[in-house]
DNA sequence: AATTTAATTGCAACAATGTTGCAATTAAAA
DNA sequence: TTTTAATTGCAACATTGTTGCAATTAAATT
């Protein structure tokens, strides 16, 4: 799958600076979900402050989710097509691999449905599970 | 409902220090799951440092156990009777409430079944939600 | 009750993560 | 090419989490 960050950026009215494009040319590389720290490096030519606010920014415009993984570490990842500005549907759940360390969102599955006891009123919810990832089980 | 603090250290021959007796009983008092900076500034009189270790330990020991709000904040809660050491059994969901920001420990429910692809083996799951908790929609 | 000793504390120092203000730079509109 | 508004890089800082170590203290031992 090829994707024209271009014209990504361009369809949203943001500026196609050097750092947005190799941002998202990071994320559309991995397969797993990015932490701050992981990218901050990845973009060694980039300051950090930037990298940061384009993260959140990048958020607010739909192109990528926060979530924590399953050791509370902040990530993101590509948003789904049908998100847009902050309004995530982002609805699947996370898995953070043990062996590899990395988190993917699982797209495949359907979210259950959860319960919650009288007086409590449900405005969203995560789910994040840990074990092995695809990758990781199917190598000997 | 009393608990003996000097009895529930004693019993798992923890040194009975002002420290941790402050602690346990801070967490006996609020009915929600405590962060560190909460904590920190309850406990005045100690050092951050040694209620910081503190909270490892408990943890470790199976009077705590931590968890990460709906914005990715570490708390944590008491545990229930039947975790012992690192064996945490709180199999419960965790409710993050937008109104008073407290997140609680719903024991109530059952956890849901979760399903995953095909090559992802699960070994364990949290999930966090999010809404208006009892007490806040109990208030006019 | 005094002594011993091993656990615990407080302090200092630091690492990692997240955030702000602002002047200089740059993309893109005019 | 010029203008201008967005974006960047820098410095500085706040918060959260962590380590080493000497001083202190709980409780076991005499």
């Amino acid at each position: 799958m090829i994707i024209d960050l271009n014209k990504l950026l361009e369809r949203h009215h943001i500026r196609k600076t050097e750092c947005r494009k190799e941002m998202l040319a990071y994320f559309y590389k991995k397969k797993y979900a990015i932490s701050f720290p992981e990218l901050e490096k990845a973009m060694h030519l980039h300051d950090r402050t930037s990298v940061f606010r384009n993260l959140v920014y990048f958020e607010e415009m739909g192109f990528l989710h926060k979530l924590n993984d399953s050791e509370g570490i902040a990530k993101y990842a590509l948003c789904e097509e049908k998100c847009f500005g902050h309004l995530h549907k982002d609805e699947h759940i996370h898995f953070t691999c043990t062996n590899c360390n990395n988190t993917f969102c699982l797209k495949e599955k359907k979210l259950p449905e959860i319960k919650l006891p009288k007086g409590f009123f449900m405005e969203s919810f995560s789910i994040v599970a840990k074990g092995i990832c695809l990758g990781c089980s199917s190598k000997k």
